[in-house]
Order: structure tokens, then sequence, then C-alpha cells
DNA sequence: TCTACTGACGAACGGTGTTCGTGTCAAGTA
DNA sequence: TACTTGACACGAACACCGTTCGTCAGTAGA
């Protein structure tokens, strides 16, 4: 199974670790390895950890395709765009941080991805300028919430963790309850909705305030 | 200058040196050193890194003063609050990135954030659950907002790796300008926009998202 | 056939978080 | 006062990390 080293190669490998481990421990070393050579050898295809990331997260965004804007939908559409993008992004954990941290995103999967949003967003009546701002504040936001939800995921140890922050956080409250009424009394209500609510709360507040700030400009 | 180590001296070391730095360059060892002694004798009172950067995160949640709530300047109110902790994240390169990573914020002062903007939110009318829903949705966003600033304002290079893949993008654009009619067009718009204004525009889809979907519930 | 060049890669540099075992010193006890 | 106990300090080491340098092999072109 031994084959030429490829750019290509490179990120599909790295991203096939990623899938069932988390980012920190795709290494160069353990990319190498799985190629059954040096950490060095990489350096030829790819100019550094940073540039692979941005590869990586260009591959997993060519994976969403874009609808075609349809006017009357367009709200509806752009929701399921950002659900398939929290999908990918959750389903390689960690990945969703180099989404942040990327500045200009540079591939050509991300910039089809980009014109997709732009497109749903102006065929639905969105001006122009707010549009460009909420394109980029949508995609910001998704990004986080796959941030959230990859960590909930990972080696966090979800059930026991948190479990226990949970208890410590109560009996710290309760001590205090003056100080504390409406977390107290909101907790269970906090900490009882599914990360699939909160995602999908978040894209009607985000929708339907677009919506009215586009009616007021 | 020797002092005996405390947990708060190191963290307020750690935060002195995020202040000026950057969180990747603020080590164990760094720290130790600037405490003349070696990174072992750190873990006498922090568990972890990772336990460092949560105390970190309390202590500057701390420096947030939350406004007594008036019901008829709430979203004013919210804003001015999520204005401070966008301030204080950023003031301190790379701390965002903990805010959003930490699941359940355990630390004092976080709780006491959280009571302060859900008392924020309820005082506006916005029902429990909403409430609820909102509160998360904001800080995560806010949080994402902090950690693309902090991204440009650190060792990015802004005006020159930026300028390099912008340039890059519209090479690559105005080859199949049919491909992306939308980017083209707004692209001016996209990058002339400053962080503020982006986060202005935010703040505003939020609040007048979270009123609208609490109106209709 | 000889030459240039590209890709592969072993070794090493300078960093990282964390653990182990030893030392030191002060407080509590007899 | 003498002794014991326990908390804190810390040097050394472990197992990693990303990246660079210099060398080597093999191939495409002259």
């Amino acid at each position: 199974m031994r084959r030429a080293i490829t750019q290509n190669l490179i990120v599909s490998i790295a991203l096939e670790m990623l899938k069932q481990s988390d980012l920190d421990s795709v290494s160069m070393r353990r990319i190498a390895q799985s190629l059954s050579t040096g950490p060095a050898s990489l350096y030829a295809h790819v100019s550094s950890k940073e540039e692979l990331h941005e590869l990586m997260l260009d591959e997993l965004l060519g994976m969403i395709e874009m609808p075609e804007p349809d006017p009357d939908r367009w709200q509806e559409q752009l929701k399921e765009v950002a659900r398939k993008q929290l999908a990918v992004l959750t389903a390689h954990p960690g990945i969703a941080r180099i989404a942040m941290e990327t500045t200009v995103p540079t591939g050509p999967n991300s910039l089809r991805h980009g014109e997709g949003v732009l497109a749903l967003l102006l065929a639905g009546g969105v001006p122009d300028r707010v549009a460009a701002l909420a394109f980029d504040t949508v995609a910001q936001w998704v990004s986080a919430f796959a941030v959230e939800v990859s960590g909930h995921k990972t080696g966090e140890i979800d059930q026991d963790d948190m479990q226990r922050r949970m208890a410590q956080i109560e009996g710290y409250m309760t001590e205090r309850a003056a100080e504390f009424p409406n977390l107290i009394s909101l907790g269970p209500t906090l900490s009882s909705t599914s990360a699939e609510e909160r995602f999908e709360f978040g894209l009607e507040v985000f929708l339907t305030g677009i919506a009215a700030v586009a009616r007021n400009r």
C-alpha cells in the first residue's frame, strides 16, 4: 500500500486521522509514520502545518453542495447550508478552530462556498451591504458553534467531567443563592437543551434578525 | 522581587505575559522562568495548563462590571456588556479561544457574569426559555468574534499576509469571473468594513432577532 | 553518457506539558 | 527542647512537537 507522496494524499490521510480523533493528535510525525517515512518528507508538498490545516478545511468545505437560490425559500435554504456546514465541521473535531482562525480563506472550495451563501442572501432581497456583513457574521457563528460541539464530543468525557462541573457549580451557587437567582432558576433549562435545539434557535434568531435589519435600511 | 509562589501570582503573571504576546507563547516554562524556578514548581498550585487557562479567563471576566438591569434600556445595556467583553478578550490575544472551548465555565466571575447577562434579558421581558438560549448564543458569538480579532492583531502580519491573500484571491476569481459574480462585486464592501462595524452589525442583528423571536413565543 | 534537478529522508535543534523522586524548611507534637 | 510530619520547591527526565539542514538517489533532459 505504498503510494507516491502527494499533497492530496497527505490531506486525505490527515482528514482520515482527524475523523477518528482530534486535531491536536494529527501531527506531522503521525502523518509521516502512516506513510512509512519521516516528517521531513512532508515539507516537499506542504509548506507548514498551518497550510495543511487550511487545505484540510478547504477540502471539507468542498463537500457541502450549494443549492440553486430560490427567492421564495432563501431562509430555509440558508438554514440547510448552515446545518450541512455544522455537520461537516463537527464530524472532524477540531477543524472548526481553523475555520475561525483563518482570517481570509483562500482555497477554491471556500470561495465557492462563500459565493453560494452570498447568492442566497442576495436572492432573498437583502441589500448588498447587509448581505456582506451577514455573510461574515453567520459563518463566524456556525464555526463557533462547531468548536463547542466538537469539544463536547472529543476527549472531554461528556457525561463525567461535565456532570462533575455541574455539581460543583450547583454547590457553589446554592451556598449563595441570593447572588444567583436567575442562573439557579434557569439552570435546568440551560442544561437540558440539546445542541440541536440551540443551533436551530440561533439560526432562527439570525435570520429573523437579518431580515429585520434588511428591512430597516 | 522574589515572592512566594501562589496560584494568584501565577495567574497574574500569565495574564501579564498574555497581554503583550500571545497565548501560545505563555508556556509553563516561561511562567516558571519569570519566577526564577523550574516548571515543576507550578504544579503544586495549578493542576494543569488547562486549569490555568480557565483561571485566567475567569480573572478577566471579573473585570467586566455588570449594570443594574433597567427594563427600558436592556438592549443597550446588553450591547454595552458585549462591547466590554470583547474589549477584555481582545486585549489578551488568544484567551477567547479558551472561552469557546470551555464547555461549562466554573469560576465565580464567569458565573457572576452569566447571571448578569441573564438578568438583563429577563428584565427585558424575554421569556425564560428564550433567555436561556439567547444567553448561550450571544456569548458564543462574542467569543468567536474575539478570536477573529485576536488573530488579526497578533503575528498574522495584517497588512502583509492579508494583502497577499487578497491579491491571490482576486487573481483566482477574475480568471473565472463567471463563477464568482457576487464575491467579486461585494469584495470591496467585504474587505473595507472595519471590525467595529461588523461587531455592531452583529449586535444589532442579534438583539432584533432575539426580540422578534421572544415576541413570537 | 553526463548533468541538473527534484523529491525523499535521517538527524538534529529548540521548544512543549507533565511526572517522579529528592530535598528543604517550618509547624505541630511529645 | 528534640523529633516528626507534611507541604512546598525543584532538577532531571520522558515523550512528544514543528521545522530545517545536508545528503542521497533516481530521473528527465541535453
